[in-house]
DNA sequence: ATCGGGAATTAACTTGGGTTTATCGCCGCC
DNA sequence: GGCGGCGATAAACCCAAGTTAATTCCCGAT
């Protein structure tokens, strides 16, 4: 998918993929969300920012992925989350208006799109149950578990900030689980 | 929109409208998810049930409503919540085997469930940011304000599994508001 | 009018997470 | 080697929410 937009968007010229480190900030909650962003490399957080400054972390993008500020493709709208480089990464971002155009002139594009928002609505979905049923430490057992190798990745802060709770609780509940300093 | 589905169910003879009573559970978690669900009138509740017994509720289906018990159209696999009525209800359900070959052969239906689609995402964005960024207390007022009308056809112990706290605690926050016995 | 039942509230106590501040460990740099 | 900075951990304290149990309120049935 990520191979034929590519392709796509190098035949259109538009394809400028660039190399950033990491704690770059590729895009601010609050800017015009008028790009769609192609990750080839690395890991990306995307994250709220509420009004006291604190920021939590609504998901990553995990070495490669698809990610807007707004969470659709509608072109015009402002985004409502930022999006961070945690490690050095390779993105390319592409107009959204130009995808528009492009995905309604490609059936293959069409059948991408419509399973990348399948997907991306059962993670969803997941991920509204676990912040609703879950304890903060069933969700930090879940993650383990099911993204060990992406939480080996991640500082402990970040991981916090994702679960729902602070850096402390979550040193605190490594701590009831015999984590510390086992890594 | 509902209407377009009743007409062609309609016509297939496959629209079968129910009324149902208050507590009537329409569907529960961990069955086949083949039906789509349609509201006519009335006010249900599509819920989670943890392992250790607790209801959640992931949302509320107000007036009129189109829903189902996994998230998705996809005629395979099951449900992932439960559905019972709030108030009496009519309903009627729909093969969702039926409404795949409808969907692919009605643009206009097509475009129908874009929207809805489109809509549904938008909604679980807001959830999802509320229920990570946002406190209990700042969840109930933001109810009161965005869904006051809805709020008031709920028993306070629904809206409370739905901010995903305990009644009593619900009820400590509205004493902290100044609105018990008021409201 | 009164009785019974469900919903809401209250109280008392426990627990988990937030906040603040301090300490520890590690690593890069000079 | 020593310094500085960052991430993780620890300690002390506070508050919000869970838990259990009791009480009040309301409303409908008899």
């Amino acid at each position: 998918m990520i191979d034929r937009l590519a392709t796509l968007a190098r035949a259109d010229g538009l394809w400028h993929p660039r190399d950033c480190p990491a704690g770059t900030e590729l895009f601010a909650l609050g800017e015009p969300s008028s790009q769609f962003w192609v990750l080839e490399r690395g890991l990306v957080k995307l994250g709220y920012l509420t009004a006291s400054g604190e920021d939590w972390i609504k998901s990553f993008i995990v070495d490669q992925g698809l990610f807007t500020g707004s969470g659709d493709l509608s072109p015009d709208g402002t985004n409502r989350y930022g999006a961070t480089c945690l490690e050095p990464c390779r993105v390319a971002a592409l107009p959204l208006a130009w995808l528009g155009e492009r995905i309604a002139g490609s059936p293959e594009l069409q059948g991408d799109f419509a399973r990348f928002a399948a997907w991306l609505q059962a993670r969803k979905q997941r991920r509204e149950e676990a912040l609703l049923c879950a304890s903060a430490e069933q969700r930090y057992r879940d993650l383990l578990v099911h993204d060990g190798a992406l939480a080996a990745r991640l500082r402990q802060a970040d991981i916090a900030r994702y679960i729902g709770i602070t850096p402390i609780a979550l040193s605190r509940i490594r701590k009831r689980l015999g984590l510390t300093g086992a890594g």
